[in-house]
DNA sequence: AGAACGAATCAGGTTACGTCA
DNA sequence: GCTGACGTAACCTGATTCGTT
C-alpha cells in the first residue's frame, strides 16, 4: 500500500477500465508455439520440475471435470506450494516474504505488465513458480483499479457536493431575483440587462453576479455592446 | 485469403487461508 | 481460545489477441 496508484489523477473512472494492459500487453505474446500444450502445462502431475497446476478452462471436458469441486481445488492448490513445504493433507496458503514481496513490487512498479522473459526471471530469482508470479500481478493490478476507484469516487463525492451547494445557491438567487421582480424593487434593473450579443448580464455590481460579468474590455462585440 | 482452432493473457469476480485486534 | 474483519494468494470465467493449421 502507499504505492504509486493514484499517479493518474481525473475522473477517468469508465475510461480506465478498458486500458489498463488489455491491449498494451499483447505484442510479446505467443513468441514461442506449442512447446506447451494445455496437457502438458496443465496436467502432468508431477513429472517435471514445473509442480502440478490442474487450473486451465475446466468448461471443457479436461480431467478437471472429473474430479469434485473441492478435491480438484486442494489439489491444485497445494501443487507447487512454492519451493518450501511440499507435504500436508491440505491447501497450505503461501505467504510470500518480505523480499518476496518487495522485489515484486519493485518490479511492477517498473512495468505493471509481465512478459514471459520477465515472468521467468522473477520466478527464478524468487523461487516460484512463474504461475505464482503471474497471479501476483493480476491481483496487484486488481489492487491498483481498486484504489484508483476509490480514489475516483472520492473526487466524484466531492465533486457533486459542491455542485449541490452551487445550485442551491443558484436556487436561492433566483428566488430572490424572482421577488424582487414581483415587489417592483427595480434597482438593479440596470444590473441585469442581459448583452444580446454575448447571452450575459452585463454588469454584475452584486458579488452573486459577479461570475457573470464580462468586463468591457474583454468583450467581443466591442465596448458598445453591453451599454 | 480467410476460417477454425488453440494457447496465452487479461479483467473482474470469488474463494479460502493467515493474521490481527 | 474464539471471532469477525481484513488482506491477499489462488482460482474461475469469459473475452481478446495472435500464431498455426
Amino acid at each position: 500500500m502507499g504505492f504509486n496508484d493514484t499517479c493518474n489523477p481525473g475522473l477517468a473512472l469508465s475510461l480506465r477500465l478498458g486500458c489498463l494492459g488489455k491491449q498494451e500487453n499483447f505484442s510479446h505474446r505467443r513468441k514461442k508455439k506449442k512447446l506447451l500444450t494445455r496437457g502438458d502445462q496443465s496436467l502432468t502431475l508431477g513429472s517435471s520440475d514445473e509442480p502440478i497446476d490442474l487450473h486451465r478452462k475446466p468448461s471443457s471436458v479436461s480431467t478437471v471435470s472429473l474430479f469434485s469441486n473441492s478435491s480438484v481445488k486442494k489439489e491444485r492448490d497445494f501443487g507447487g506450494g512454492g519451493d518450501e513445504d511440499d507435504e500436508g493433507s491440505h491447501r497450505k496458503k503461501l505467504r510470500l516474504s518480505k523480499r518476496q514481496s518487495a522485489i515484486l513490487e519493485d518490479s511492477f512498479k517498473e512495468h505493471s505488465t509481465l512478459n514471459p522473459k520477465k515472468k521467468q526471471a522473477l520466478a527464478d530469482q524468487l523461487s516460484l513458480r512463474p504461475r505464482q508470479v503471474e497471479v501476483w500481478f493480476q491481483n496487484r493490478r486488481a489492487r491498483t483499479r481498486l484504489k484508483q476507484t476509490e480514489v475516483d469516487c472520492e473526487l466524484l463525492k466531492k465533486r457533486c457536493e459542491t455542485l449541490t451547494e452551487e445550485n442551491k445557491r443558484l436556487h436561492k438567487e433566483l428566488q430572490q431575483l424572482k421577488s424582487w421582480k414581483l415587489t417592483g424593487s427595480y434597482c438593479m434593473q440596470a444590473t441585469l440587462t442581459m448583452c444580446p450579443s454575448c447571452q450575459r448580464v452585463a454588469d454584475g455590481s452584486k458579488d452573486s453576479l459577479a461570475r457573470f460579468y464580462v468586463p468591457l474590455s474583454s468583450h467581443p462585440s466591442s465596448s458598445a455592446a453591453c451599454s
